[in-house]
DNA sequence: TGAAATGTTGGGGCG
DNA sequence: ACGCCCCAACATTTC
């Protein structure tokens, strides 16, 4: 029996996986493997959620594979080394794997096609990051013309169904999948590929069509929540954006027409970014505009914790980052307006904060968090102009408008009223003594004025 | 996928 | 009736 192996990374699905679909047309059987690579794993851009949710992911995949022949095998080592040996301990074939596009992943790559049959399959995106480029091949660095481009390729094809029966090569050793950590139980996300599309179907039945505003309000739920399913490739780019030209194709009047593009529109973003550090690895170590590659950050190690911790003394700041502590997850405005908050009021170099949303999101992807991160920063393609600086309490009233987001993250401020949710420095102080919560004692004093912080960082830009 | 400063307009109060 | 002021509402520009 020949056999072909599956080398799985971020596409833990058996449902519309190109990978697996050539593994199983060039061989009998396919031998499933994920390689726990030490590098990685000791990563300091990798944290626990993210690590407990990838071995949830995995064992729900050894299970879909489980009711379809047999298991995943999981090896730890070099994947170059694990993959040799395999290759040779089963006379393997081909080595089929959907193609990862971050820097880190291309080297892995190329050192495994130098000695093996490695072949590269896409599915990581719907469109690879060389074909969306321009007339002269040169890559797009503004989204418009971007988007424009990846919307006039050719579809490709309808999301492959997951086989019935995968016939897998048994026997081979393999690892038990690490335990999650006990924080897991704290993950608001089921890992698997069914979750991901019992999801998916839950968003498209209806939320998606609410998209257009509703995605801005952190204190509703009416974002997909797909990320950290997309990252792990339990859903597939393609499914989604299926899923999304069948919700504009049946919205029924223009509004929902328009919600559903506008997701669909997040998930070019999301190719986008993957493109970007296809194109420009080098926005992983500075920034994309060589002009701001030598701002004056004050980069203070105090004002770095209190925001990092949720003390900044900004009540949606701080929902924002003790979402992302408890949760592992973090609102996209909530997102913006915290790394606006760090970048732009706090003026610390915003490779912290990319690093501290990288140990703590479950979605944590270098593309798409690099990406929003030079966005709110200034410094990056298509960027928001340095002078765009959130107003963390304009922010507030926008999108927590009764302060439900704040009070669920926040709980010291849970009897503050209304009229002071997002400014709660300027309660009274016998109004704050009078609900138990007096600001300084025992929630936080603003550690910077805005207003002030505004001006400072218009200088330092300037310059 | 901002916010603040500045400019313009128009209604209403008032002498 | 008229000019003047105030100011809210909206538009434009500036950072």
């Amino acid at each position: 029996m020949s056999t072909a192996i599956w080398w799985i990374r971020r596409d833990l699905r058996v449902s519309d996986n190109q990978a697996l679909a050539a593994a199983l047309s060039r061989a009998e059987q396919v031998l499933p493997v994920f390689v726990l690579d030490p590098k990685l794993l000791n990563s300091s851009y990798v944290g626990e959620k993210r690590l407990a949710f990838l071995y949830a992911g995995l064992r729900a995949l050894d299970n879909d594979l489980r009711q379809r022949g047999s298991g995943l095998v999981v090896r730890s080592g070099d994947p170059v080394h694990v993959l040799t040996d395999l290759h040779r301990e089963v006379g393997a074939g081909a080595i089929l794997a959907e193609a990862d596009h971050s820097p880190f992943a291309r080297r892995r790559e190329q050192r495994a096609a130098r000695l093996l049959p490695l072949h590269l399959i896409p599915g990581l995106t719907v469109h690879s990051p060389h074909e969306v480029v321009k007339a002269d091949g040169t890559p797009y660095t503004v989204f418009t013309p971007f988007s424009k481009a990846w919307l006039g390729h050719p579809w490709p094809g309808d999301p492959l169904p997951a086989p019935d029966w995968i016939p897998t090569l048994a026997g081979v050793m393999g690892e038990d999948i690490p335990p999650s950590s006990p924080l897991s139980v704290q993950i608001p996300f089921q890992a698997g590929e069914t979750e991901a599309q019992r999801r998916l179907d839950a968003f498209i039945e209806n939320a998606v069509y609410n998209y257009g505003d509703e995605r801005n309000r952190m204190d509703l739920a009416g974002t997909s929540g797909l990320s950290p399913y997309l990252r792990f490739g339990m859903l597939s780019a393609r499914q989604a954006v299926a899923a999304a030209r069948q919700a504009e194709a049946q919205a029924t009047d223009a509004e929902s027409r328009r919600s559903a593009e506008t997701w669909l529109n997040e998930l070019i973003w999301r190719e986008f970014y993957i493109a970007i550090l296809y194109h420009f690895p080098s926005v992983r170590q500075t920034a994309f505009r060589p002009a701001l590659r030598n701002l004056s950050w004050v980069n203070n190690l105090d004002d770095f914790d209190a925001w990092a911790q949720g003390r900044t003394g900004y009540p949606v700041v701080d929902a924002a980052m003790r979402q992302l502590l408890q949760t592992g997850w973090m609102h996209n405005r909530a997102r913006m307006i915290a790394a606006s908050f760090l970048t732009k009021d706090l003026l610390v170099d915003w490779r912290w904060g990319e690093r501290h949303f990288m140990q703590h999101l479950i979605d944590g992807d270098p593309a798409a968090n690099n990406g929003g991160w030079q966005w709110t920063a200034g410094t990056g393609t298509d960027a928001a102009p340095y002078f765009r600086i959130f107003n963390p309490v304009t922010q507030s009233q926008k999108f927590d408008p009764d302060g439900a987001f704040i009070r669920r993250f926040v709980p010291e401020l849970v009897n503050v009223p209304n009229e002071f949710i997002h400014t709660p420095w300027k309660m009274p102080s016998d109004l704050q003594t009078q609900i138990g919560c007096r600001i300084g004692k025992d929630y936080p004093a603003p550690i910077v004025d805005h207003q002030l912080a505004r001006e400072r960082v218009l200088s330092v830009y300037k310059a």
